[in-house]
Order: C-alpha cells, then sequence, then structure tokens
DNA sequence: CATGAATGAGAGTTCATTCAT
DNA sequence: GATGAATGAACTCTCATTCAT
C-alpha cells in the first residue's frame, strides 16, 4: 500500500524520527492537558458542590458543568469519592494560603497568634462549604471512602493551619504541651461556633459567633501573656 | 359465661353497655398496642441508624430489622423524616434526663454548674450517633425537611438541656447576658470537641478531648468565681 | 351456671321466644341499617370523588369521609370497582329523575322532545363528574370490571333517559327507526360537545357547547317537524 | 489504508482534520441512532399502550419491550408524561397526514369537505387508541402533566386537521363564522359518536356510528350548498 | 359487622459506574 | 482520552385488599 519513495532518506525512518518526536511533545502536552482538565473538572465540581451541596451533586452535574460526558470524568478521577478528596485538598491549600496572606509582614507574636488564629476562622465562617468537605468523606462521623494515606495527607495540610498559632504561642512563653493544648481548644472552639451557627443552633442562644471568638481568643492570649 | 341478668336494664341495653366498654377497652389496648408498635418500630430505626449511618439506613433495612415489610412503616411514620424527627426528639429527652439525673440532690451551684455541663458533654461523648442524629435533617449544614414548628420544639429541648448549666452560672454572680454567652461558648467548645473527636480530628493533636474539656470548663468556673 | 328457674314458664322458651322476636327486629333493624350505611359510604365516596377525582379518590379517603375503617368498606362493596357501579347506578337515577322533573305539566311534543333533551344535556353539563362515572368502568375504552348484568341494567337506564325524547319524536310524525336515529345522533353530539368541552378542546375553535346544542337541537326539531 | 501525504499539511494537521470528520461523522451517526433508539421506545410504548391500556402501560413494561432497562428510558424520556406527550405529537401528524392524502388530486369544494372529514373520522374509528391517547394527560377531563406550550402546539395540528373542512365549507359559500361552528359541530359529533361505539354505548340503540356520520355529513353540506 | 394493622406488589424515578466503540 | 448509552440496584412511597381479632 505503502507507494515507493522518491525521497533520500528512508521514508519509514524519516517518520520514525518525526513520530518519536511527535510522541515525545505529545506526552508532555498531553500530561499539561491532563493536568488542565483534571483542574477543571475540578472547578466545576467545586462550583457543583457550593451551588447546590453534596446530596444534588450528581456526576452528570458535574461533567455537565465541566463540558464534558459522565464517563470522561473517570478518566480523571476513579470515583465520586475521589473529586471530594481532591476537592479537599484542594480547598486545605487555599485555608493555609489564607494563614501565610495573613501574616505577611507581621512580627509580633501576639499579633500573629492573633491573626492566624483570626484567618483560620474567618476562612471557614467565609466558605461554610469548606467546612462541609472537611466532614464529608465521613458519613455519620465515621470515615468512608478515604485511604489512610490520603487522610493523614489532609490532616498535616490542616495541622499545618494551625500551625503557625502554635508557633506564635510558643513564642509568647507558653511550653509546646500548652501551646498544642491551646491550639486544639481554639480549634476546638472554632468548629463547634460554625457548625453551630451554620445549622441556626447558635441564634437559638442569640449571640453572634463571632463575638464569642473574639472572646475566646482574647482570654487565651490573656493566658498566654500571663505564662500561664 | 354471663349470668342471665337480674337487673332493670334491658338484654339489649346490657349488650350495648358490655360492648361499649369493650369497645372502650379496645380501644385503649389498641393505643397502647400502637405506641409500642411505634416504639419498636423506632428502636428498630435507631438500631439500623446507629449501625449503618444515615445514607444506609433505608425505610426496607428499618422494616426488615422491626419484622415489618415496608408499607407497614407508613401506619406508624409518614415519611422517613418524620422516623428521624421521632428519633430526634427521643435522644433529646434522653439527653435531659440525663441531665436532670445528674444533679440529683446537689445544690451547691459550681457542682450544679460543673455537673450538668458534664453530663451533656458525656452524653454525646458515650453516644456520638446522638449527635449525629442532632446534625441530621440538615444537609450541607442547611435545614431541611424539617418544619419550622417541630425544628422550635426541637431547639426548645435542647435549650432546655442546657438551660441548668446556665442557671448555675447566674447563681455564681454572673449576670444574665454573661451567663448566656458562656453557656453558648461552653456549648460550642463541646460540639467541637466531639465532632473533632469522633471525626478522628483530634487525636491528630495528640490530645484527648475530655481532658480538654476539663480545662475549658474549670476555667469557666475560675472566670464565674472570680465575678469576671 | 344458669340459676334455677322461679318463673311459670321456662326461663328457656321465654328467652328463646324473646330472642326471635328480637332476632326478628333486629334482622330488619339490620338490613334498614345496612341500606343507611351504605348509603353513607357511597355519598362519601361521591364527595371524594368529585372533589378530587378518580385517581386521588382512594378507599383509604372514603372510609375516614364515611366514618369508617377501611375494612368496613369491603362489608358492603367487594371492591373499588362495585363502589363506581354503584355510584354510577345512583347518577343514572339522579339523571332520570332530572328527565322526568323536566316533562312535568307539558304536552306539546315540540316543547317535551326540546325539555326532555336540554335536561339530558345540562345534566351532564352542570356535573361533568357524572359523565367521567360514565366513562369510567372503561379503560382505554374497553370494559372492564363491570359484569354483562351489570352493564346491561346500566345502559337500560341510560336509554331510559332518552326515551322521552324518542316518544316525543314519534308523536311529532318521525317513524320509529328515524327517531331512534335522532335520538342516537342527538346523544353522540351531546357527548361530544361535553367531552370537547370538559376538556378544553371546545374553547380551541371559540365555540360554547351551549349554543351549539341549541343549534343542533332547533335543526333536528325542524327536520322532525318537517316530516322529514 | 490512508496514502501517504503529498500535501503541504502537516501530519498532524491532518490528522486533526481527520479526526474532526470522524468526530462529525460518528456525531451524525450517534443521532442518528439515538433517534431510531427513540423511535424503537416510542413504538414499543405504543404498542404497550394499545394492548394493555393507559393504567397497565408502565415504564417497566415500556422498558422489556424495547429490550431496554428501566433506567436507560430516561436516557430518551425525562418521565412517563413526556413519552404519552410524544406518542400524542406522532399520532396527531399520522391523523394531518391521512387528511392530506385524501384531498390528493381532488379540487371540487363538496368532496373536499367530505373527503377531510370522513379521512378525520375514519382515523379514529378505525384506531380507537389514537382517541385515547388524544384525552390523556386529562385526567378526570381535567389536562394534568402537559405544559401548556406543548398542550397549544398540539392543540394547533389538531386545528390543522379540521382546517381543510372549514376552508371547504367556506370555499361553498358558508361565511367565516358558521364554517367554524359547522366544523365544531362536526369535531363534536365525531368524537360523539366514535367514544360511544367505542364504549359500546351505540349498539345500545342499535345504530352504526358510521351510518349516523354519513348521515349528519350528508345535512351538513346540504346546508352548506343552501347557503344557510 | 367492624377494626386497622399488615401485606405485597408495584409505581416512577435516580445515579454511580461500566464498557464497547 | 472521550463518548454516552446502558446497567442494575436502589430509592421512597402508594394502595387495594386481606384477615385475625
Amino acid at each position: 500500500m505503502v507507494p515507493p519513495s522518491t525521497d533520500r532518506r528512508s521514508d519509514t525512518a524519516d517518520r520514525a524520527a518525526t513520530e518519536a518526536a511527535t510522541a515525545d511533545s505529545r506526552a508532555l502536552r498531553n500530561q499539561a492537558l491532563a493536568g488542565m482538565r483534571r483542574r477543571a473538572v475540578l472547578d466545576a465540581a467545586r462550583a457543583a458542590f457550593f451551588e447546590l451541596g453534596m446530596d444534588k451533586t450528581t456526576m452528570r452535574e458535574i461533567a455537565q458543568r465541566a463540558g464534558y460526558t459522565v464517563g470522561a470524568l473517570y478518566s480523571y478521577f476513579a470515583s465520586k469519592q475521589e473529586v471530594y478528596g481532591a476537592l479537599l485538598a484542594e480547598s486545605l491549600e487555599r485555608l493555609n494560603a489564607r494563614v501565610r496572606r495573613s501574616l505577611q509582614g507581621c512580627t509580633d507574636p501576639t499579633q500573629r497568634a492573633h491573626r492566624s488564629a483570626t484567618a483560620f476562622f474567618d476562612f471557614y465562617r467565609e466558605n461554610p462549604r469548606d467546612l462541609d468537605l472537611g466532614f464529608y468523606l465521613f458519613q455519620g462521623m465515621k470515615p468512608r471512602g478515604l485511604t489512610p494515606a490520603l487522610n493523614e495527607a489532609l490532616n498535616a495540610r490542616l495541622r499545618d493551619a494551625l500551625q503557625p498559632t502554635r508557633d506564635a504561642l510558643q513564642a509568647l512563653g507558653l511550653p509546646a504541651g500548652q501551646a498544642l493544648a491551646e491550639v486544639t481548644a481554639l480549634f476546638a472552639q472554632s468548629v463547634g461556633l460554625l457548625v453551630l451557627s451554620h445549622t441556626g443552633r447558635i441564634r437559638m442562644f442569640e449571640q453572634a459567633s463571632q463575638d464569642l471568638f473574639e472572646t475566646y481568643l482574647g482570654q487565651l492570649l490573656d493566658r498566654a501573656r500571663n505564662r500561664r
């Protein structure tokens, strides 16, 4: 079927070389493309999830928003759970970025503790869906669909987001153990306030969650400054 | 078995009376039976829910455990939502009972604050599923499937469970406003610790939620005693 | 168990007689009661059907309105179909009564034809649900759940309702065959207008069904008067 | 099979073009296939409906006949109602085709009125289920499950089927208003005869609906010819 | 005759996932 | 990699009818 070559180099060799080069560049491009497309799917998923909530975010919905067909999604994510895992990972990156930004050009330990803690709290206050995300893969408060490895990685990023506060507390003179305890309690207080607030349970007590957080944080910093 | 009547009342009247009595007692018995069966369904639902979690607890599953067919459930509950509503109501009753019990024979305000708050915390610490229940009907942190009336009733029962702590704080000298704020913050702290603990997020910081709660409560009582 | 008699006639005989009398009167009363209760059920069924339509009229709904339990309905009617059969029979009685009433004190054949035909048409125009009833037991235009005997009885009552018109037409001089044909055509015209009107298909042609009926009837009477 | 390109366009561009063409042709083929499959589902639905009637034609039944699973049907139709909507639309197309065909090569107004009216009548006489279809989506004679837009579209197609008769009557000299009235009355007469005939109510009067239709149509044409 | 709990079959609909192309 | 039709199991809910009491 191949017509006789009239070229100096054999057509076959020529084409092979071209194909190799093409294959390389194509592989690279494909990888880049794949990354971008994965991103696109993730963006669609986040948009759907933030707009419709957990239940109504179906794979069909995500696919539609991403401009793909359902089947295509499975090229990028093995399951719906994995989509949510990726979403959560991304959310934690944004959280860390926010905490980092809040500290820019600030050296005073008290200030650093205050700013980082507030950044953490505000991130979830302003983006309740991100909090949902954090609790999603746990159904009835039990892990599900989360590989231990992924779980640990996510936990590490969460720790990272609280690390600046912990460091600042130590800088204020609190021993390591107490700093950890205080940060954990602060974390719990934040989560508690946010959950209660989002479920409408806090208005029940006619209290604004933000005020309560401020008060709590103030007391904590007092304790820290008093070496206690 | 019935001896001939020597009464003025005619046989017919007699029988009518007997029938009425029979009808009455039957109605009573039926009502009692219905109550018991409703209970049985509820027990099955709770068991299923505690074992399988929200998602996997289907009406089929509940029916099977209760020894009924699906259709029969709908004699007792108009919808799945109603089942959960009943489950939650019941849970809140148990919570209140527990708080009440913890105060029996205790008059010292500090003691009362400590005991009632601890009872509240322990109830949910020991029965994590009841906490889930409390947050059910909220999907993606938004209310759903809850009539406003029922929601308010449930909220009231939750408030009731925290009222003794509030009263005790006021008895310790805290003004009403501050007592409310402290109780709300305490509530948030409890919920935060419990949620974090049940999702495995607290071990992350190598902290026992129980210790943290104790510490928090201690600080709160210090504040109250210092009039502050 | 029976205490010794101190009476002249044996207690046993006495009671037997009394019981017989009681049984008789009770049977009568029961029969009357049964009839009344059947009526009550039927009234409830009609009310439900007229208010909710075919689909939403469940046995439960009927029972509730009649003040009975579901099971009790089956003492009076063997099936839901039978309820509808009875409802239809009753409807046809009302139709006949209306036609009869329309003729009271009227002897002129033209008048009689006009009045009886109009009474027929108006009955169904004013009570569309009765027309539904007439077509109910036919599903997809095929008889169902109707015993041939009942079907024939119902047909006979329908014929009865049209008989006065037929007689009047013959009185006007139309031969029997033609009178029958005209009555049938008139019947068809009525049903067609009513069905189209009830389904909103007639307004489509911007025509009031009542006017069209009047026109048709006028032409028919003209034909009859012209001996044709 | 593809000979090496001697063109200026690069292999990549070539392949892209090929892929585009492939994508295009595949899209076309898919669309065609989808259309055919939708047709197949519709055929199955019509068969089921014609055989079993409205009530017993379930989505499961349709799926089985079409050789699909239930879920697959929902790729083609969003709901059961939509299936019926499509069925009705299709039925009206066939009706219009039939009317159109009946007029081919016929110019005489009387003939045209006669033929188009008879075609209309015969269509439903021969296909009683199509009449059912026309009254479906009306439950208890009330519209249901029909979007106003679809309803209007269907009404328009029905009007279309009667338009030729209307035009012919006007051509015969009838003023527009009277032509409309006559067509409506004719429509009603047809529907009435058909409904009565299909429910076995006409045989009751020992009259063939076809004869009655002929007579009615004859009288109508007489009226038209007499300018009246 | 009356009860009303229970049945059991079935309805329409949804959706994560698979797989031949 | 992408398609999108198809699966299949599951979901909640409904209802005429039955039957032990």
